[in-house]
DNA sequence: AATATGCGCAACCGCGCAAAT
DNA sequence: GATTTGCGCGGTTGCGCATAT
């Protein structure tokens, strides 16, 4: 196509788009060369064809130079744009084929929202092609209340895959692996680690799972912008800026100036929470050593092997590829740690969501958008009538929950947390109710706690398996894979950091731990809203706190 | 029939990275 | 070493169409 004709076109279109909102802005809009103006908006065919020819001559690249030399009024972004989307040989169009959706399942949930490199592995489609579909199908599944992710997809990854070393290698035995997977019910792949190793054969590329930080994608996932951000505007400022600091782990100096305490906590409490979580695992307990030694922040894929000796604390993994969590790249960039490893504060500030943040965070967590290889949705909807029928007078019993009790409570503090906001609508325009009734990943589906949950069962508040088994390595005395790592209630409430009721001495340091990083005030909340550490009993919780507890959080009664 | 709403897609924008200067 | 340039990526926006009211 003759410069001629575009020009005849572009006179034409620019009358179109006259009103073009993408015209009116006009930001990018201005004189590249020789003042003419770029234009924006659709393309015409007319376009294409001098884009197609150029592209023919001078091959693609230099996008720049298009407009120079072809005279096209586009900009070298567009151009490359409109070539790679629309014009460029082999591009298939139309519907994705069911293969095709599969494959892109698997992708994002190996790889999060890396289109680019999803599109590598889908021949004739674009990045741009397969992010369209897939918020489609977030919005298509949500709506539906259906996990983003099949649950065949974490099966068939088993069957194809190298037990314990891809897709799903945290599904060991009959813990979920799908717990880290969807930690915090967000839709939570595997993570992809460039640095270590790709491929082993359940996808053309499905690196090795390396450890992965479920505190780290949850809280990736909390800050996802594309999804509409994880602080509703309804949170107490300081709840957005305790949650902001924990999202964000390199945000330490601006964390610190808010909240003093945080250097306190940083100064006087690594030790504690060092000798009195980290140690009872006999993990290295020098935050310098171990920073992540947080347990689950650190690589709790490391544990799923029950075999934590022999996991060394990965820095590497901290250099996860985007999941689908959908938080910002530059998000990522504050966990790009390999040259700087988090502290134990950054790791801890990650649990350190307090119980201000619960509310929302944590009903965030069950946002279906965020629901990505929630099969427990699947599963939690299929037996969600069961665990409704869990009387909610058991569920105010505070210390003889049932199994059942547990999962349904876990929808009342959901349900009450949003409540309490005073938000009722989620930020997707789904009523907190709804949000939880249809995609909350928690229930145990009424199933004893004795009950191995099920492999796809993930729960927001679902503590990593790998910790899991850590706990209770002869799994003789499982305690229900529930514990949410995220809140430092659940550290205290449950035995599942093996303090329990008879680890008073290390309950109070955590307790002090906590004053100090949440604050006297926030404490004191946290002690209305959870309990109180008891000389006898230990951890007393509030019959409401407990209640509205997460079942993940909740400690079952020790044989 | 008119209007409102929802949905899917194409395109744009901002940012970050890497190479070139 | 600092700046510029080119490019790619991911997120967002806006338009057009379909459906619902």
């Amino acid at each position: 196509m003759s410069h001629a004709t575009f020009e005849s076109d572009d006179g034409v279109l620019s009358q179109d788009q006259i009103g073009s909102p993408l015209m009116d802005k006009g930001k990018s809009g201005g004189s590249a060369d020789g003042g003419s103006v770029l234009k924006k908006g659709p393309w015409t065919s007319a376009e294409d064809a001098i884009l197609v020819d150029y592209v023919k001559k001078h091959g693609e690249g230099n996008w720049n130079a298009v407009q120079k030399f072809s005279g096209l009024s586009r900009c070298g972004k567009s151009c490359r744009l409109r070539w790679a989307n629309h014009l460029r040989p082999n591009l298939k169009k139309g519907a994705f084929s069911a293969e095709e959706e599969r494959l892109i399942v698997e992708l994002h949930a190996k790889m999060g929202n890396k289109w680019a490199r999803m599109a590598a592995h889908l021949p004739g489609r674009t990045d741009n092609e397969i992010k369209n579909y897939w918020n489609t199908r977030i919005k298509r599944r949500q709506r539906a209340g259906l996990p983003l992710y099949p649950s065949e997809l974490c099966v068939q990854a088993l069957q194809d895959g190298q037990q314990g070393q891809t897709f799903c290698r945290m599904t060991n035995g009959n813990k979920g692996h799908h717990d880290i997977l969807q930690s915090g019910g967000y839709e939570i792949p595997d993570v992809v680690f460039d640095s270590l190793k790709v491929n082993h054969g359940v996808l053309p590329y499905v690196p090795e799972i390396s450890d992965i930080s479920a505190t780290s994608l949850l809280m990736k996932g909390l800050a996802s912008s594309q999804y509409g951000g994880l602080v509703p505007p309804t949170m107490p400022r300081h709840k957005r800026l305790r949650q902001s600091a924990s999202f964000y782990p390199g945000y330490a100096g601006i964390f610190k100036d808010a909240f003093p305490s945080m250097h306190q906590f940083e100064d006087d409490s690594r030790e504690k929470l060092s000798r009195s979580i980290v140690h009872p695992f006999q993990m290295d307990h020098d935050p310098d050593k171990n920073p992540l030694s947080f347990g689950v922040v650190q690589g709790s894929h490391s544990f799923s092997n029950g075999n934590s000796s022999t996991s060394e604390p990965s820095y590497e993994a901290l250099k996860l590829e985007l999941p689908s969590l959908q938080y910002s790249e530059t998000d990522l960039g504050s966990w790009d740690t390999s040259s700087s490893p988090p502290t134990l504060l950054e790791s801890v500030d990650n649990f350190i969501l307090s119980p201000a943040r619960t509310g929302k965070a944590d009903s965030e967590c069950l946002s279906p958008r965020n629901s990505g290889l929630l099969d427990a949705l699947v599963y939690e909807s299929k037996t969600m009538s069961s665990a409704k029928n869990n009387s909610p007078e058991k569920s105010s019993n505070s210390s003889a929950l049932t199994p059942g009790d547990i999962s349904s409570s876990t929808l009342d503090i959901c349900k009450s947390e949003w409540e309490e906001y005073g938000d009722p609508i989620s930020p997707l325009g789904h009523s907190a109710s709804s949000v939880f009734n249809s995609c909350t990943p928690m229930s145990t589906s009424g199933s004893s706690l004795d009950e191995q949950p099920h492999p796809d069962t993930l729960t927001a508040f679902n503590m990593p398996e790998p910790l899991n088994q850590f706990q209770s390595p002869d799994s003789k005395h499982e305690i229900p894979a529930r514990c949410d790592v995220m809140r430092p209630d659940a550290l205290l409430a449950s035995d599942w950091f093996g303090l329990g009721s008879g680890s008073l001495k290390d309950q109070s340091a955590i307790s002090d731990s906590m004053v100090s990083l949440l604050g006297d005030d926030l404490c004191n909340d946290y002690k209305q809203s959870i309990g109180t550490c008891t000389s006898d009993q230990g951890w007393r919780l509030n019959s409401c706190a407990w209640n509205n507890m997460p079942s993940a959080c909740q400690m079952p009664e020790l044989p």
